[in-house]
RNA sequence: GGGGAGAUACUCAAGCGGCCAACGAGGACAGACUGUAAAUCUGUUGACUUAUGUCUUCACAGGUUCGAAUCCUGUUCUCCCCA
């Protein structure tokens, strides 16, 4: 083998457990391993990235990746996490899903690299078809119910309860397994911590139905140093997907992370080498402050999601939304570099009398630009007050001032909630 | 079935007839300091409006009172103890 893909994960943190003669036999043969996901939405987000990474790690180290959209188990609701019982979806919705994943899905790995090519499942194919009888005839029969009772995900349901749906899940996965196990000669299911049972419950599935052997291994959860859940801000998912979350909030995700984050996350979203990696971090604590591993991070991850040109943009925006630039610096800027800068803010019409007629800033910043600011007048006042607001740079102060701001390009405002929040308020005729 | 305790804003948690939009803590947001980090310090945190203001909140529905989150009655739910 090119590579071991064990060890490989175990350096970069990405290692939870493993069942034992995984290592073995990755390193005897080419293996096929497959991860599920699950395509509740026409977009994967940067949770699911721990696992698109592991399928990375996996295809590199020379073994073929099965990425299992999870049409079928999606609408049963798997009971590890507490969410509540899922929604069905359309076969239409899946189908969509399912292709709007894929897509993203080959920026990672490869479906077209020969042996070890990349390949996309969805076990709604093989659970369509599949009766009730036949399922508990020939899945349910080898499971005994204290095994399955046994199970965490089970277990922790137990108080507050959990539909006999719910109960089902890990059979439900754990024949997935067996298929590909049978159809596709998988014998690796990877994934996060929270799956272990559910994978277990298929290799076992497969040593009772059929003899044979599989394998598991699972990824940690991951979590930042303050104890906030990775993955989230304010406006909640950051997604891959350019339309949901924009290439310029994408990479200003990575790179606010925190020095301690950083370094765990620079191992496992980039494919970067230990020595690579050590070096910047090396570098990084010499001179903290210029953040050299975040920006790293960032770039690395936004250049694979996105492209390099997006990277440059949100770099430059970045350095002009944060760098001490004032109000000369933006009127300064040609209309090209400062639409691609603007490109990720958030842009609010309005027109040039109402501009004129409003009285205050208070109102510009609430009413006139349709509450997308500021919900209120009181709330655009007490921020102001507040010392949070500033309009092309520059802090207002009195909240009964009348708007006069110097337009950017003859027709643009550049409002600042706070340090990070930016609106572009266009002026039209 | 019998007895007891409780339900307060995002969460925890005070208040027990007027000075209560409601102490405090956490969280969140913002400011200062920094490195768009962490820590620390400060401010804001029911809504609207900017004024010595209005409105809606203290499980739900009624009642007593000039006046209630606070007292009374009923309802729902939660917890504990004894059967």
């Amino acid at each position: 083998m090119k590579e071991n893909f064990v060890q490989e994960l175990k350096w970069r943190g990405m290692l939870h457990d493993v069942m034992p003669g995984t290592e073995e036999q990755l390193l005897k043969e080419p293996t096929a391993g497959y991860i599920g996901f699950d395509p509740t939405a026409d977009s994967l987000h940067i949770g699911n990235l721990v696992q698109i990474m592991t399928l990375v790690h996996f295809q590199h180290a020379g073994h073929k990746p099965v990425v299992l959209v999870g049409g079928a188990t999606g609408m049963v609701g798997d009971p590890s996490g507490k969410s509540a019982e899922r929604n069905l979806l359309s076969e239409d919705v899946l189908r969509h899903n399912e292709s709007c994943v894929k897509k993203q899905l080959a920026k990672f790995i490869d479906f077209s690299a020969g042996a070890n090519s990349a390949e996309l499942v969805n076990n709604y194919d093989w659970f369509k078809g599949l009766s009730f009888l036949d399922f508990i005839r020939d899945v349910g029969k080898h499971l005994s119910v204290s095994y399955m009772m046994a199970k965490d995900s089970v277990q922790k349901r137990l108080e507050t309860g959990l539909s006999f749906t719910e109960f089902s899940y890990q059979l439900v996965q754990g024949y997935d397994f067996y298929w590909l196990y049978k159809n596709k000669n998988c014998k690796l299911q990877m994934g996060g911590s929270d799956q272990w049972g559910n994978i277990v419950t298929g290799t076992e599935l497969i040593r009772r139905k059929d003899g044979g052997e599989a394998f598991a291994l699972t990824t940690p959860l991951i979590k930042k140093a303050d104890g906030t859940k990775f993955g989230k801000t304010e406006q909640g998912n950051v997604w891959l997907d350019a339309q949901k979350t924009s290439p310029y909030k994408f990479y200003q995700y990575w790179l606010n992370a925190s020095d301690e984050d950083t370094a765990t996350f620079i191992k496992i979203f980039t494919q970067k080498g230990k020595s690579e990696i050590d070096a910047l971090i090396a570098e990084h604590s010499q001179a903290p402050h210029l953040r050299k591993l975040q920006t790293e991070l960032a770039k690395d991850i936004t250049a694979r999601v996105h492209s390099m040109e997006e990277v440059n943009k949100a770099i430059k925006a970045s350095s002009i939304l944060f760098g001490n630039s004032v109000t000369e610096d933006l009127i300064s800027l040609d209309e090209q570099t400062f639409l691609a800068v603007f490109d990720g803010v958030p842009q609010i019409a309005v027109s040039k009398s109402a501009y004129e007629n409003c009285a205050n800033v208070t109102d510009l910043l609430s009413e006139v630009t349709q509450g997308k600011i500021f919900p209120s007048k009181s709330e655009a006042r007490k921020m102001i007050s507040g010392g949070g607001v500033s309009i092309n740079k520059q802090k207002i102060e009195d909240s009964t001032h009348k708007p006069d701001y110097p337009f950017l390009l003859k027709r643009f405002l550049l409002a600042q909630k706070g340090k990070k929040n930016y609106y572009l308020i266009e002026i039209i005729n």
